[in-house]
DNA sequence: CTCACCCACTCGTCTATACGAGTATGTGTG
DNA sequence: CACACATACTCGTATAGACGAGTGGGTGAG
């Protein structure tokens, strides 16, 4: 067992009412804040640990589980545990959706993607008539039945997103809306070909810890939150004619707004 | 010690290859979402837990810490674990910095925590002059000193926000920002009366676990993760006046956006 | 040389035990 | 009645040990 390399990590202090784990999971933080363990860099196993501050291994493992609550480090079994490198970050900009960035032949997070030099794929996808829910029908304006479109977006393999749209089904049945690939310029495009000329989007953003099936399907990290996304888009009428449901794994975005100062 | 209800909490499936801490966190986590135990709720106590299921506590701990990461519950020393409340959410509208929201006494946040009905106050406030980081510097157009001005938002007693204003010093040196108390209408009001004629604001939002000062300063249960917005206004010149970095308690609010479809 | 296997090392799960510290309650004393 | 204290509960911290399972490298057989 190799030992840790002397002035990386330091010494307990016993006079302190710090807690012992506490005072492990200090130092591995400083230690990596000041770039002594770099990202991706494996930290000194649980027995190096465990032998170089005299403490037993469940004391550590606690230690450990701290860092990774704070999604500082992730651990492979088998392997060791590793300093979190932070993914390509995808920027979504507020005027995403602006007509001017629509009337192409892809979609927006597949031009985006390989603008920014990344593999795209979009998968899951899942349109089906439903009963939404209570939340979403509100939003619609009540509408006891809609058109689901539910899907995936993955950059490079990694899952970063899971959307679903949802629709009144007496604008989306049996329109290409309806289809799984709706075509060119995405369903706003073809909402606007069907007569529904768009005003403007509300978007609502929350952060919290993502649900196990959300940790499953987008295969987050410890210690990675999500970012949901609640975007309905209202046509000149004023009527609600889109809801996007939209759960983020949020290492992987920042969005950007811009705003009058009117 | 008093016996769980029966009904409420089922038995371990030792077929299973699912570890007996992520059955019993399924279990808990199920009975918390089927309003089997409500919002505030206690839990039943390690050693009932320990008692129904016959495993050892640690493995009872265990569990309840996958339901803390979750966010689901917090533990209080000596009284019990409980079922996290959700606090009341303050909403952000996209609007808040418009003008027709500034000419007025109090502070927005003042005014809008009073309109929701929650007691707000304002403390930690500090008011210097510094070196910037790398980040704000670029931000600002580089300059190398600027004013920075700090301050805590509560909600009824309960930090929730905790925001810092970056201003270049040929600005906001020797006039009214640079006084504890602004005056009516905040910065932005003293900005325009300076000359500074506000064009409009780019703002960049992040989520992520908070560090342990923010833990510390928010008062954030595990679980809890913090929504970290950049704020840069622009005058009409298109020159950069001000920066505002703020860390947001994630459960206390919802951030919301207006955005035309053009 | 190649490949299968073994072994050493990693983290994951679980048990059993011990003591400390915070909280609430009831009881007995003044 | 009021208040201090004992007590029984809560969770927090820590130890020591055991076995399992995933990974990777070295070794020996073919």
């Amino acid at each position: 067992m190799a030992a840790i390399p002397s002035g990386v990590l330091g010494a307990l202090d016993s006079t302190s009412d710090r807690a012992v784990f506490r005072q492990i999971a200090d130092q591995l933080r400083e230690a990596i804040d000041k770039g002594r363990f770099k990202e991706g860099a494996k930290l000194p196993s649980e027995s190096e640990l465990v032998e170089h501050y005299g403490v037993s291994r469940m004391t550590v493992r606690n230690a450990l589980s701290v860092l990774q609550g704070e999604g500082l480090v992730h651990s492979e079994h088998g392997k060791g545990v590793f300093v979190r490198p932070r993914p390509p970050v995808r920027r979504l900009a507020s005027d995403r959706f602006a007509r001017r960035h629509r009337d192409q032949g892809k979609a927006a997070f597949t031009v985006e993607a390989e603008a920014a030099g990344s593999h795209p794929e979009v998968d899951s996808l899942e349109v089906k008539e439903e009963r939404p829910t209570q939340d979403v029908s509100a939003r619609l304006g009540g509408p006891r039945r809609v058109l689901a479109r539910r899907r995936r977006y993955l950059l490079d393999g990694r899952p970063v997103e899971f959307a679903t749209s949802y629709l009144p089904l007496d604008i989306a049945r049996g329109t290409p809306i309806a289809e799984p690939n709706p075509g060119p310029g995405g369903i706003y495009a073809r909402l606007e070909e069907l007569g529904h000329r768009l005003d403007h989007f509300e978007e609502e953003i929350r952060a919290r810890m993502p649900t196990p099936s959300e940790v499953k399907f987008l295969r987050l990290a410890a210690g990675v939150p999500v970012i949901h996304l609640v975007r309905t888009a209202f046509d000149k009428e004023g009527r609600p004619v889109e809801v996007c449901d939209t759960v983020m794994a949020a290492d992987a975005y920042v969005l950007a707004y811009q705003l009058p100062a009117t």
